[in-house]
DNA sequence: TTTTGAGTTGTTCGA
DNA sequence: GTCGAACAACTCAAA
């Protein structure tokens, strides 16, 4: 390209200066680059993001702002419509992207790379966010997968991840097209809960790449026993980093294998399988666009699903009376983000004890999650309820009692979100209904009083749910 | 081509 | 206390 033409990169879920494809090749080729982001919420229909989400996309926006030396330009509208008429009026020569899975950008991102180039611009797409194409990972018949293990090894480990970009460094960036008559207002969050400073987020590229440091430096040793533990510090925190792309799965992964030294690490292995199902949630999600709203089991439409709006509310509330699910709604709700072991234990109280239809409970954590993605929410949810992709078998129920003595031992994480239980016995906090009358005016805790009794019991929803799962028709 | 065995994260029950 | 069996049906890959 000759010395003044102008290429437009357009942000969206890779809000990174470092590995990004898209950014890279638009210096690469010598033009001027004029970086865009568009708050495009009103394209997305039911599936615009949460209060949670816009929370960390301002800061995130704005943390990528500064490392563009304020020039990122900022619009409010209908993407389809800013980005053909921003390219005319500057004249851009070409449009640099990278992918996206969600189905309604991929439907749309595909009408105007139609109308762009019908107005005589280039477009350039890539694959940024995730270490391998979800379009190009395919069965040998050709046919996408549906089950984890051969995706991840066959599938997966046969392709090499691409090398890893630095970011660039004689980017040229327009100072100057400020056109007229675009909105430039940011989206902000619809309810604005939590604290910004109180939880240790950081949103943006450095705030992603500390949190990798200190997970590489604290965490990884110990991932494979610690993941499970919501009362330890083990695992990563990157996904909310992940999900807006401030740091790519390849550094991640390059980053891990790094420290590793070459060692044989059960850690790295688990780490980095963990990475594989952000991939195969991606997968999943692009090859069935439907995924969101529809079981991928056709036979889970005939499920009988309960419409009770209290139960769901005390579920929503952390008011369940079962200690470990409400400390897990509770953090959601304080902090934006849930322990993923504690995930499936709500998931799993909602779909199988309380029988309630796994959508409420995705949105549920689409409108409260920082990390909210809709690959990976979808699939984690319809994997809890047993109607999707290589599902559980439909018999693993979590026993709530059960998961809290395994994998919070001493209730620490249960005292933390839940409070009011802080003063009862280590034996009972998982089950604090069983306290005796002495037992609990000693602490002058009690049951039914100062918290919530079980909502559900346990051995008999069980039971409904194993029967309703039994009556499924085989297909 | 057909058959066989394995597949992220569990619980309960009875010996 | 521990231990193994049972709890489906389907997808995928290897034999």
């Amino acid at each position: 390209m000759p010395e003044t033409t102008t290429a437009i990169v357009w942000f969206r879920q890779d809000l990174r200066i470092a590995d990004n494809p898209a950014l890279h090749s638009a210096a690469a080729c010598g033009a001027t680059v004029l970086p865009v982001f568009i708050h495009d919420d009103d394209e997305a229909g039911e599936w615009a993001p949460g209060s949670a989400s816009c929370w960390w996309l301002r800061k995130s926006i704005a943390s990528l702002n500064d490392s563009l030396q304020g020039n990122l330009r900022i619009f409010r509208g209908d993407a389809s419509d800013i980005i053909v008429r921003f390219a005319r009026e500057v004249g851009a020569r070409a449009v640099f992207w990278n992918r996206c899975v969600e189905p309604w950008r991929v439907t749309r991102d595909r009408s105007i790379k139609q109308q762009l180039q019908q107005a005589g611009v280039e477009v350039h797409t890539f694959n940024g966010s995730y270490l391998y194409d979800p379009a190009e990972v395919a069965k040998p018949d050709g046919t996408p997968y549906r089950v984890f293990t051969p995706f991840y090894r066959r599938g997966c480990e046969a392709l090499d991840p691409r090398t890893i970009l630095p970011a660039p460094a004689d980017l040229r960036l327009d100072t100057k097209s400020r056109p007229d008559g675009f909105d430039e207002k940011p989206v902000l969050p619809a309810f604005p809960w939590f604290g910004d400073a109180d939880q240790g987020w950081q949103p943006g590229e450095r705030g992603a790449h500390d949190a990798l440091e200190t997970f590489l430096d604290s965490g990884l040793d110990i991932y494979t026993v610690a993941r499970d533990r919501p009362d330890l510090n083990g695992v990563s925190r990157l996904s909310p980093h992940l999900h807006f792309g401030e740091i790519s799965p390849h550094q991640v992964r390059a980053a891990v294998v790094d420290r590793a030294g070459g060692k044989q690490s059960e850690s790295v292995d688990k780490f980095i399988s963990e990475l594989a199902w952000r991939e195969f949630s991606a997968h999943l999600l692009y090859h069935w666009p439907e995924l969101t709203n529809d079981n991928l089991q056709k036979k889970f439409d005939r499920f009988p699903w309960r419409d009770n709006e209290d139960l769901q509310q005390a579920w929503q509330q952390g008011a369940t009376g079962y200690p470990i699910v409400d400390a897990g709604m509770r953090q959601l709700w304080q902090t934006g983000w849930m322990h993923n072991r504690v995930r499936m234990i709500v998931a799993s109280l909602l779909v199988k004890n309380l029988r309630i239809d796994w959508r409420h409970g995705s949105r549920w954590f689409w409108d409260t999650l920082v990390d909210a993605d809709l690959a990976n929410n979808t699939m984690g949810w319809q994997w809890s309820a047993g109607c999707g992709a290589d599902a559980a078998p439909y018999f693993r129920i979590f026993n709530p009692i059960l998961q809290g003595e395994r994998f919070d031992p001493d209730g620490r994480y249960v005292r933390r979100y839940v409070p009011e239980l802080a003063d009862v016995p280590d034996a009972a906090i998982h089950k604090p209904w069983t306290l005796g009358a002495s037992d609990a005016a000693a602490g002058g805790f009690r049951p039914g009083r100062d918290y919530p009794l079980p909502i559900v019991d346990l051995k008999t929803s069980r039971a409904e749910a194993l029967a309703a799962l039994r009556s499924l028709p085989a297909r």
